[in-house]
DNA sequence: GTCTATACGTCGATAGAC
DNA sequence: GTCTATCGACGTATAGAC
């Protein structure tokens, strides 16, 4: 029998990876295993045992994250929407919601942004992407609309990562109700008078 | 006197800044400082001569490519151009450009991305970030859709990081002339029957 | 099967010779 | 101004307690 109380290996996994994740928050991109593995309260060598190598721990800590926005997007979704675009409008929900503070959205885009460095990473958060496009490509808009709502989406969300200071809160819900408008209604994107003046 | 040739500091450094940015586009983040150095064809002590620590030489490289973004932008000002948005045009090419290809674009922002986790980093690019913010909104467009139009820029920018693949260069120049037609032309975008239906 | 203790190799940093 | 020599810290690997 093992040295643990009442605690499954699975257990053990999450604590460290929720170790990992705060301590990174907190030192920053140089955060030792030896911080880790105290923060969780086991040894060096128990984390080892669980993850071969900080890679591979980190790999599933991006995992568990990437795991969770798609979670996000999820509960993102409308029940009685069953028209084209519903899945594109959870998504810039999920993107566009108002985070704690925009240190912590900082902080939560810096961690995926610097674990993506990681080669393993880069391949399984390449793998999510790739299924998310998908999943929007399917979702029945025009394909010219998807990538701009998509687009606003994702540079809004990037915003707070960058440092810049482009607006309020007010005027972020206002985008978001502009994007979802588009979703609804493509054709008031499709027939602006692009090609005249 | 010292034991160089015909070079001066500077263009060490430059040597240097230049050999760190090759060899971590290699070699990926665990670049080491006798990789750095070796390619710069001096000893890591002679490294270290000229940048105090790692992190100063990673300073100095992001300062370089938040330099060289800046002269992207100053390089697609048209002189013609005097109307309200001008630089935001500007700053929608640069952003929008189509560089050699993908895999160099997503390297290049991976490499700044990763520079952010260091804290002077993070620093000088949040400085950076808010100069350009103010240059933009001095720049005479509606703020409602100058966040439009540089969170789709910005979105579009950082789409190869994430690895996805929603649509192909046609679509992106497509974006980019209709991202700089509203900048011409703003009532396009605020007359739309934003609360009917 | 789970974890502790410990040893090993590498890297960033420092000191001092030339 | 650049080098060699060396130190301390960290990631990795492993032997063995329970």
């Amino acid at each position: 029998m093992g040295r643990t109380a009442g605690r499954t290996p699975e257990d053990t996994r999450r604590l460290l990876i929720a170790a990992a994740a705060e301590v990174i928050r907190a030192r920053g991109a140089g955060a030792t295993l030896d911080d880790i593995a105290a923060h969780a309260g086991v040894s060096k060598g128990g984390l080892v045992y669980h993850f071969a190598s900080k890679d591979e721990l980190l790999r599933a800590l991006a995992q568990s994250r990437l795991d969770e926005f798609r979670g996000w997007i999820d509960a993102e979704l409308d029940p009685d929407d069953e028209a084209p675009g519903r899945y594109t409008r959870a998504y810039i929900r999920a993107l566009l919601a108002p985070e704690q503070d925009q240190a912590a959205a900082r902080e939560s885009i810096a961690l995926i942004a610097q674990l993506m460095t990681i080669p393993a990473v880069a391949e399984i958060a390449r793998a999510d992407a790739l299924r998310l496009d998908a999943d929007l490509r399917a979702d029945g808009l025009p394909p010219e609309v998807l990538r701009l709502v998509v687009a606003a989406a994702d540079g809004a969300n990037m915003a707070p990562f960058w440092g810049g200071d482009l607006g309020g809160e007010d005027e972020l819900r206002q985008l978001e109700r502009r994007l979802i408008r588009l979703t609804r209604e493509p054709a008031l994107w499709q027939n602006l008078p692009w090609d005249r003046d």
